[in-house]
DNA sequence: ATTAACTTGCACATAACTGTGCAAGTTTTT
DNA sequence: AAAAACTTGCACAGTTATGTGCAAGTTAAT
């Protein structure tokens, strides 16, 4: 036994990239689709990955990892302002996003997925408790509930809108904030007070 | 030649009966899965529908007229009104919805149901642009982008959230108002003055 | 009751995948 | 330079679909 080739660990990192590229266009892209997009023969990747099992649940604990760890370095006070943010974090990761959502979509790995991403959606329910407490956010909705309509709505304005709209970030703010109960203006003045949010990063 | 028989009839309604709940569970329902939720045998399928293609289109066609007339038969002034009552009617439609939805993500349809679907779209746009010229809706956001949001809170209320709730036909409502840009509170007083929008018909 | 319309079951051809074995190469490490 | 690590291409087996042909049966119309 000797130390594991450099190239090849550059190799597996090509692969998962490749995969999350494939997979978030098409999410039944084969292996064979996955490998040459990688710049590897199909073959090659079975060096890395036991199966497709094994890389899509690699996959799934990579994008969970990025997203809970966004959830827990939020630290607005205001819960509005936590969640307009968490969106606009989010929506920087686009891609990841979509791999996880179709991934979710599948039967196989439901569960599965909806484990790795506890973190996160527990974050938004104890986001919308707060708000919801505090009046900020809309009542008539159970927090379950409004937790679950906020990821829902987020994920398909992230994975469904033109992301190439120079606004497309505002408008996945705005309308996580508009789900959220607040009418336009309100959302409208947030994002004024709190330009950072929605600031293209340099 | 003679008449063709009544059963057959029926066994084709069956098909496309089937087929429709088939896909609105699983998008990739084999013919076989159809066939036989229909109470047929595959091979008897065939006798019906040229191929797989033929039954998809057979099925967007019906969605896509189920939809289209429910839209132009709506008749409220208030932009508000009509677009929560089109949330509504289309809420009892889930099933079509589902597979609607589900074939749009397909590569192969994406085209041909947004064709279908043109009539629809049209009515939603016309909307908007009458709630913003009211100033009844809100205005940061572009006619033909707001009616997409709109479109896409829809599907993802009524294809995401769970159906069995006594009160998801509300939630969905009040969600595509807040997409809108009401406040919750203003889609919360609207509900209130037009009860017959969330009525469980009798 | 007869006939045409349907359905069934089975066999078959085809296609697109997944995953494995192996021999022959290439590249990195020592 | 030698050895281990990695890649490649090809062959192969297995799976799951789709769509067709045909003979035998069943069912509805006349």
């Amino acid at each position: 036994m000797r130390a594991p080739r450099r190239d090849a660990r550059a190799n597996r990192e090509s692969i998962l990239s490749a995969a999350t590229t494939a997979l978030s266009v098409d999410p039944h892209a084969s292996i064979d689709t996955i490998a040459r997009g990688a710049g590897l023969s199909r073959r090659a990747l079975y060096g890395h990955f036991e199966d497709r099992d094994t890389l899509v649940r690699e996959l799934i604990a990579n994008g969970a990892s990025r997203f809970n760890d966004i959830a827990l370095r939020i630290d607005d006070t205001d819960p509005r302002v936590a969640l307009g943010r968490l969106t606009a974090m989010l929506w920087n990761e686009a891609a990841h996003v979509q791999v996880a959502a179709s991934i979710a979509l599948d039967e196989q790995h439901v569960s599965s997925t909806a484990e790795a991403l506890a973190p996160l959606r527990r974050r938004v329910v104890d986001l919308v408790r707060e708000g919801q407490a505090a009046g900020s956010l809309r009542n008539d909705v159970p927090a379950v509930t409004l937790a679950r309509l906020i990821e829902e709505t987020a994920r398909t304005v992230i994975t469904r809108m033109d992301a190439a709209s120079p606004d497309a970030l505002s408008l996945a703010v705005r309308a996580v904030l508009s789900i959220s109960g607040l009418s336009w203006r309100e959302a409208q003045a947030l994002l004024a007070a709190h330009p950072d949010l929605v600031a293209t990063q340099s």
